[in-house]
RNA sequence: GGUCGCAUAGCUCAGUUGGCUAGAGCGUUACAUUGACAUUGUAAAGGUCCCAGGUUCAAGUCCUGGUGCGACCACCA
């Protein structure tokens, strides 16, 4: 043996060793007790970041309990990941000089798939670095055919469960990126922007977007405030920057009398808030904003008889960009004497896009929608039984709260790179022929006829699904499309492993959706981990350039060091600082135990063997019962979810018990050849090697191998 | 504004149902070693366990209040 261990040059030798006998394939007919847990599949045109190193958490339970003699499966996948891929992809096509809209929708789709099958390999390697023990004949993919059928048949029941609706309403657009989002994604920052307080008839209003007042459907006040009592029910003529505009004086107590002037603008087309108020008082939703982030005065410039002043300004901010026109307002405002005053110290908060940054635009759009109210409630009655467990537990709270405040989940993305939706528009429709769904309806295959008229004219839906929306299915889609004996021995799984901030986002939508397709809950057990920072404990980012590659930590410490680093004390679920040192610390560590290994062997080739020696029996007593009490605690911290304190509690004893301690006091005895001593040490020396493997499996794989031959795996002991 | 979490050694953090003479990693100091390992060993320094009350034979641990951080959610023109 080297007087090092040497991870560089073995793990990759040892992974390639445990795929070539099978040990991390899953028998489906087996008798044994399953355990299974589906990886969360990364984007497959990604590279690992360090947040994917902690699914070392699942590999160590699946080796745990092989170990317990259990058929275990660990199915690995890869995501499309629909809006962040799509978004690389025209960077990429931008350094190019292309855009997406210089290629049809199929050329643009192939081209994409293309850009990710070449850099797939990379982050399935990069599991493999790891060491993660995955059934790779197993993996999926989201974009996999059979995938796709199983997320049409689930987009199809909820169809027709009426789970899903069509609905213009407003949606989360980012003009950059040319697709809504759902309301997870949109990030609010604060920002400084001026407050206008704008003349409006006999009122004054104070706005920031004065650009969207020409379609202002009416004004609202508080019904408590007395200085608006008399205006109440009025209809008025105000005058605006292009003539008069009719508008009625409604009362709502959601209004604040404090804010501004007490009096707002009711904009229904372009603010949330406004949409809910026009909603309730059945205003009309005009909007003004286009998809592309301008100004569309289409519908005043159609107008017949439109006085020659208001023609000119209307066509001076036609098609114009949003802040743009809004500047080229505000002077027409002062020009007519309509601004009575700006405060430029107004700070608001505003949504942005979580992909580029750039504002979000409330927008009214037709979309898909899930109505998520009968799905929660199964989903929480499901937690709140303890049909799934979550660990740590506080999250479980965390969980319900989530789920009490769900609401209908936009599915519809404007993006190529994704599954399109399995939907069809009716042409008859418009003529009223076809009424059914508002003339939508959903075919698995290329329809020939609308299915609800057998009209001939129709037209696909050209947007694709969210991409959590195959995600929340991926638990089952992958055990399904594994085939019937995966599903019916797999599923439920065991865990469900991933980071808590994407609780709601994928857990909280996995169990509604898993459980609508299933009627079961699709895992028994939530694990969370906690989010990677740096050693000051900041988030890791580009930007701040503390951003820690894992392969590099691999190649500098091996594999099991950073595995350790990343559970070795740090309380699961929590937020943990990542330092290079900590990988230093466990890489003495995994030297360490090689080297334990290094002096049993080079004793064991000790040639003056004296059996007769037991006068050290009583310290090869204390050893074993130490042992005993470790491994008791380990196996109750392993089946509690306590990982780091199983992993502490066997280094511990390995290093300073039974090195330190031991080693040292029985070193005579052992090098004047006591064969009892031998024995005894090296028996306590693999049953730590069997309780270490689950966290670091290629040194104790390879000195396991040096005693036990190079066919002899570890994993295939037994830990109890 | 709402919810949750966190405050323990110089730094980063563990501390299981209350039993602590409070631990680890890294760092610091002294010493040892051509011996399995310097990626080592022995020893040492270093803590009012945020503050104030309370429960208890016993509180780092449980309860109440406060202070200071952090995260998530909601977002008022």
């Amino acid at each position: 043996m080297e007087p090092k261990f040497q991870p560089k040059e073995i793990e990759d030798l040892i992974y390639s060793s445990w795929q070539d006998a099978g040990l991390m394939k899953a028998d489906p007919n087996s008798s044994k007790k399953p355990f299974c847990i589906i990886l969360p599949p990364p984007n497959a045109n990604a590279d690992l970041h360090l947040g994917h190193a902690m699914y070392v958490y699942e590999d160590l339970m699946i080796r745990y309990y092989r170990m317990l003699n259990y058929e275990t499966l660990w199915l690995p996948g890869a995501d499309h990941a629909g809006i962040e891929t799509q978004y690389v992809f025209e960077k990429y096509l931008k350094k190019q000089g292309k855009s997406r809209f210089d290629y049809d929708r199929q050329t643009l789709f192939q081209m994409i798939w293309d850009f990710v099958m070449e850099n797939r390999g990379k982050m399935e390697g990069q599991l493999k670095k790891l060491g993660f023990a995955l059934d790779w004949e197993k993996k999926k993919f989201t974009l996999d055919e059979d995938i796709v059928a199983i997320v049409y048949d689930t987009f199809k029941k909820l169809f027709e469960e009426k789970l899903l609706y069509r609905d213009y309403r407003l949606v989360n657009y980012c003009t950059r990126c040319g697709t809504s989002f759902s309301d997870l994604e949109v990030v609010y920052i604060e920002k400084k922007d001026p407050l206008y307080y704008l003349k409006y008839g006999p009122f004054t209003i104070a706005t920031v977007r004065p650009e969207t007042k020409f379609r202002d459907t009416a004004l609202a006040v508080n019904p408590k405030d007395r200085r608006y009592k008399k205006w109440l029910g009025k209809t008025l003529e105000i005058p605006g920057l292009l003539g008069e505009i009719k508008m009625t004086v409604i009362a709502d107590p959601e209004v604040d009398p404090k804010f501004g002037t007490g009096i707002m603008k009711v904009t229904p087309a372009h603010d949330p808030h406004d949409f809910e108020l026009g909603k309730k008082y059945g205003l009309p939703v005009t909007p003004i904003i286009t998809t592309q982030g301008r100004m569309d005065f289409s519908w005043f410039l159609g107008q017949k008889n439109i006085p020659e002043k208001y023609r000119i300004r209307a066509e001076k901010y036609h098609n114009q960009k949003i802040a743009k026109a809004r500047t080229l307002m505000v002077e027409d405002l002062k020009a007519d004497g309509l601004l009575v005053k700006v405060d430029e110290n107004y700070t608001h908060r505003i949504g942005t896009c979580y992909r580029d940054g750039s504002v979000i635009e409330p927008l009214p759009l037709e979309q898909w929608f899930i109505k998520v109210k009968p799905l929660v409630a199964e989903a929480k009655k499901i937690v709140q039984t303890g049909k799934i467990k979550i660990h740590p537990k506080r999250f479980q709270k965390h969980l319900i709260t989530i789920l009490d405040n769900f609401i209908d989940w936009n599915i519809s993305r404007q993006i190529v790179w994704g599954i399109r939706i399995p939907a069809y528009k009716c042409q008859k429709m418009s003529n009223g022929k076809c009424q059914m769904s508002k003339g939508w309806f959903v075919s698995l295959e290329k329809p020939k006829v609308c299915s609800n008229c057998g009209a001939k004219e129709f037209e696909q839906d050209p947007d694709t699904f969210d991409t959590w929306f195959s995600s929340a299915q991926w638990p089952f889609a992958t055990l399904m499309a594994a085939g019937k004996k995966y599903y019916d021995n797999f599923y439920p799984t065991s865990v469900m492993e991933t980071g808590y901030d994407i609780l709601r986002a994928w857990v909280a939508r996995m169990i509604m959706i898993g459980y609508f397709i299933t009627k079961k809950p699709p895992f028994k057990n939530v694990f969370l981990h906690g989010l990677i920072r740096d050693r000051q404990g900041q988030k890791m980012s580009k930007s701040k350039g503390n951003v820690v590659n894992p392969m590099e930590m691999i190649d500098k410490y091996g594999a099991d060091a950073l595995r350790g680093a990343l559970i070795f004390n740090v309380k699961e679920g929590g937020d943990l600082p990542f330092s290079e040192e900590k990988v230093i610390g466990m890489r003495n560590f995994t030297n360490k135990i090689w080297n334990i290994g290094r002096f049993l062997e080079l004793n064991s080739k000790a040639e003056n063997r004296n059996l007769k020696q037991v006068q050290n029996s009583e310290q090869l007593n204390e050893l074993k019962k130490e042992l005993t009490a470790e491994k008791k605690n380990y196996i109750r911290a392993m089946n509690g979810y306590k990982f780091s304190q199983a992993l502490g509690e066997v280094y511990e004893f390995l290093w300073h018990r039974f090195a330190d301690y031991y080693i040292e006091e029985l070193k005579d005895a052992l090098q004047n050849g006591n064969i009892e001593v031998l024995d005894t040490l090296k028996e306590v020396y693999f049953e730590n090697l069997k309780m270490l493997h689950p966290f670091l499996p290629f040194v104790t794989e390879a000195v396991w191998q040096v005693f036990k031959g190079k066919n002899d795996f570890i994993i295939n002991s037994k830990i109890v």
